[in-house]
DNA sequence: TTGCATACCTCGTAGTTCTAGGCATTATAC
DNA sequence: GTATAATGCCTAGAACTACGAGGTATGCAA
C-alpha cells in the first residue's frame, strides 16, 4: 500500500533469462547466479523470480529443456529456440526503445542536467 | 497469464511525473499531453495513470497542490516539495543503476552484440 | 445543439515480481 | 560421524503496479 520503491523490473527477468541462454544452454540455479554476477548484484532475482519465468518461457515454446545427470545430481539445462530468439529481439528493441524515451525526459526539457 | 509484452514500465509514471514537476508548476492533464509529447509517442501514460500518481504523491508530502481557475476553467496545479526534490534524486539513481546493469548483461557476456 | 477538447476523477482487472516457504542431494567443517 | 552449508529444483500466496473503461462537468466551435 505504502509509497513504496519501484523498481523498475517490470519485463527485466524475462529478458536477462533471455538473454543470457542465447548462445549457451545454462540451467536455473546457474542463471539466477549469474544474473547477480553480470549485474555486479545490482539484480538480484530470487528462485522463485526466476524458475516461474523459466517454466513460462517453456509454455510459450520460448525455450526448451532437457533433463540431464551431473556428477550424482540432476539439472534442468535450457535452450533458446528460434522463436525465443525472436522474442528476445522484440524486447531488446523494446527495451532499448523505452529506456530511451525515458531518458529524453530525464535529461530535456526545462532545466539541463540532473542527469 | 505469461502471453503478454512487460512493459518496463514498473515505477516509470512516478519518475516521469516528478520530473517534469522539476523546476515547473503544471497540472494533470498537462502532464499527461506532455509525456505523450516529450517521449515522441513512446510512452503514453492515460489518465487513468497520472491522476493516481499524482495522488499517491500529495499524499506522501512529495508534491503540493493547489486549486486555480483558468480562463472559467479549474485547474489543480501541482509543484515538487523539497521531499519530492529528494525522491526525484533517489529515483533517478536508481533507474540509472538498474538500467546500467540491464545494459551490461545485453551487452556483455557470451556473445558480442545485439544491442 | 451537437460535437469536441479540456479537466478532473474512480473502480476493477490483469499481469508481474517478490517473500517465504518446502523437498532432496552432495560437499564441507567441526 | 554429524551438523551445516551449498547445490538444485519447486510452488503458493501476497503485494504492487499499470491500464482500460467509464463517469462528471465546462467551454468553444460548427
Amino acid at each position: 500500500m505504502a509509497t513504496s520503491n519501484p523498481s523498475f523490473m517490470n519485463g527485466v527477468p524475462e529478458l536477462l533469462v533471455l538473454r543470457l541462454l542465447w548462445g549457451r544452454e545454462m540451467y536455473g540455479y546457474e542463471i539466477v547466479q549469474a544474473i547477480r554476477e553480470e549485474t555486479g548484484d545490482v539484480v538480484s532475482l530470487g528462485e522463485g523470480v526466476v524458475y516461474p519465468v523459466l517454466h513460462a518461457l517453456e509454455r510459450s515454446g520460448a525455450i526448451t529443456s532437457e533433463r540431464r545427470p551431473v556428477g550424482g545430481r540432476s539439472r534442468i539445462y535450457y535452450a533458446l529456440s528460434p522463436k525465443g530468439a525472436a522474442r528476445l529481439t522484440e524486447l531488446t528493441e523494446l527495451w532499448s526503445k523505452i529506456t530511451g524515451a525515458v531518458q529524453q525526459v530525464l535529461v530535456g526539457g526545462g532545466r539541463a542536467g540532473l542527469v
